[in-house]
DNA sequence: ACCTGAACACCGTTCAAGT
DNA sequence: ACCTGAACACCGTTCAAGT
């Protein structure tokens, strides 16, 4: 079982959610096709057992960080070590938090950022809320994120400053009457960063939470 | 080309994104496989197109919107809007905003959205910042949404409410010393309401962003 | 308890050929 | 310009059979 998953994370890590079949799996297991079934039930669940893998070494990166004075400080913190492994493994984006099973490393992480609200002056339900909204930012972002390259990054045939640059100069090209805010933004467009992107997102939830929590 | 991304949303709105292959949309078509090629390269374009296609109407829905003084208000009600639009059709989610191109819809809608933050007193990184933000949270709010039901919902042999109640079932089992924030909230949870957990993920960023911008 | 080979029912995509 | 049939190279999944 732990092979199983580490050779699917190998797979996933390599080549993404495509590289990650069946016929490919048993081939690196040296086994037939049909023994992955021993283990799992169905390609589904192989994708969400290798999630909830990887996001135990997720959870110890979140438990080993330092613990501040202010728990909106310590959810900053959780939800960028989470965002950073999701910079690494991209294909997280897509999987990470669909299921948080009773056991999972999933259900201790998401236990772990509502812990801190619980240090807040806030109701049940804005405690709920606010962490839905923390992951959602991360999962927003990452999507953002991971659906941009579109092969040709990948590949490598094509950075992706270059790929950046293309869209922004046919942005370039626009009416600036029809697209004012387009022109407004194309030069901050062209070569952004996606962690500042995320950081900008994930500190604008955060202080409308601070504000509500009157902190 | 026009009755072929109409029939490809009617797949996808009928069953979602399984029911979309290219033989099963060659026979609503009455004609052969191969054909659809002719009016797509691949399949992600076909998705993508249709996705376009449907965006087509949210920006209309949007550009029907009345101004009011306060342009997060009307950043509010756009980002409402395209969530409604994503709750109809739960396969947007994964594919809306994918792809900007220019003479898009997507693009345009972008630009609507974006057109509000010129009337805030921002930087430019600011602005392209906070749409994003914008953009996350309802791709955030929607993929925490759209991947909820396995199956058996979406077959309707068990309704969202007794799908939740059997996570929560369990939770409730869960040791509260070690569970503390789970135990919190496990009542929230219980029979939540997707569009309420958008709604407040939604006003704690624009609250964040009516700080940021002295308004 | 664990694994296998071989088959089944699908996919997206291509291509030479038709009108 | 638009469409086709037939094939190709894949998929996930099943199942009877083995150890």
């Amino acid at each position: 079982m732990e092979s199983v998953l580490a050779e699917a994370v190998a797979l996933l890590d390599e080549a993404g959610v495509p590289a990650l079949t069946f016929r490919a799996l048993a081939q690196r297991l040296g086994g037939g096709v049909a023994s992955i079934y021993w283990y799992v039930a169905s390609k589904d669940e192989l994708l969400d057992r290798a999630t909830d893998h990887v996001i135990g070494t997720v959870l110890a990166d979140v438990e080993g960080l330092p613990v501040s004075g202010d728990p909106i400080d310590d959810l900053r913190a959780m939800a960028v070590t989470l965002f950073d492994a999701i910079v690494d493994r991209p294909w997280l984006g897509a999987y990470f938090m669909r299921n948080i099973d009773v056991q999972s490393n999933s259900l201790r992480l998401y236990e772990r950022l509502g812990q801190q609200t619980l240090r807040l002056d806030l109701s049940a339900r804005q405690r709920f809320h606010a962490v839905s909204a923390v992951v959602g930012v991360v999962i927003g972002s990452a999507m953002d994120m991971g659906q941009e390259p579109p092969q040709e990054v990948l590949d490598g045939a094509v950075d992706r400053d270059e790929f950046l640059g293309r869209y922004a100069r046919a942005w370039r090209e626009l009416d600036p009457g029809d697209f004012p805010y387009v022109h407004e933004i194309v030069d901050e467009f062209d070569g952004h960063d996606d962690v500042d992107q995320f950081r900008s997102a994930l500190d604008l939830t955060l202080t409308g939470l601070r504000l509500q929590a009157g902190a």
